[in-house]
DNA sequence: CTCCACCACTTGCAAAAAGCAAGTGGTGGG
DNA sequence: CCCACCACTTGCTTTTTGCAAGTGGTGGAG
């Protein structure tokens, strides 16, 4: 199941995009270690929208495949593996920002979310300081749980 | 198979947005609307991609049912059906354009593009620029065959 | 050392979705 | 009336997802 025969269904660049990321599953995992700070296998796992183990192997085996994470033995526990963004992985940090954005206002619930990312899409620099930050905390040591 | 059930697995604003768009065509038919101004079926068809009738009469329906995109008969011509972006799908530019920034740079084949998106990366105001024209062209009207 | 909890996976199977090719009803021009 | 064309349907196979249970390797407690 984990194994790594991506094929390109043309060359345009949303499209290149979307045969690595185009499902459901692998921008929460990165949204996972970008906001909210997770290295972990078993943390993924208990995310609100509840992956499936068979599945976050897979996602973080393709993500690893396609150079957006890197997976290492955990130097402080052997028995778990850390995962962390590699600089393509980080470079995602624009786009879950937007997605963010959008679905704040046009697929959210709350209605005090929306205000604040009405207020992010017409504020550019807002929106800059929030991905500069988020960029920063993931090029940074992890920092642990 | 164009019914509209959409559970919504958290009220992660990010998880939201992918349970509307979180697959390998959807963000491809707003793409093709928004880069290459299509707006017909037979056009969406005939994309690089391939994608098969039965999957994209389900897209644009499920596109249609989030409030993405808006179908109308063609006034000039009875025989065919227009779809365009509502103000909803026009929002999804961002998104786009994030895209395919991220996916010229680390997801692309071609060098000269990567050089330009690069640049869109560091230039805020080309990026905003580009955003600006291309929600210009998709807040106006069709014009078209 | 043994035992055991815990970790990151596997495996097996059922259900859902995608993909392919062929067919269908409605429309308008000739 | 006929025919080409449009946006779909339908039927089928293949692939992916989802769920639950199981597995091998590790390190700490006793």
């Amino acid at each position: 199941m984990g194994s790594n025969a991506e094929t390109r269904r043309s060359g345009c660049p949303i499209s290149c995009s979307l045969d690595l990321l185009g499902d459901k599953w692998s921008l929460l995992i990165v949204r996972d270690m970008v906001m909210l700070r997770k290295h972990y296998f078993k943390e993924f796992l208990a995310s609100a929208e509840g992956i499936a183990t068979n599945i976050l192997t897979d996602r973080l085996n393709r993500l690893e495949g396609s150079g957006i994470i890197s997976k290492q033995p955990d130097p402080e526990n052997r028995r778990q593996i850390v995962y962390t963004l590699t600089e393509k992985g980080v470079a995602l940090i624009p786009v879950l920002v937007e997605l963010m954005s959008w679905g704040k206002i046009y697929a959210g619930t709350t209605s005090v979310d929306r205000d604040k990312a009405r207020r992010m899409q017409q504020d550019r620099r807002y929106k800059q300081r929030v991905i500069r930050e988020l960029t920063e905390g993931c090029t940074s040591t992890p920092g642990r749980s």
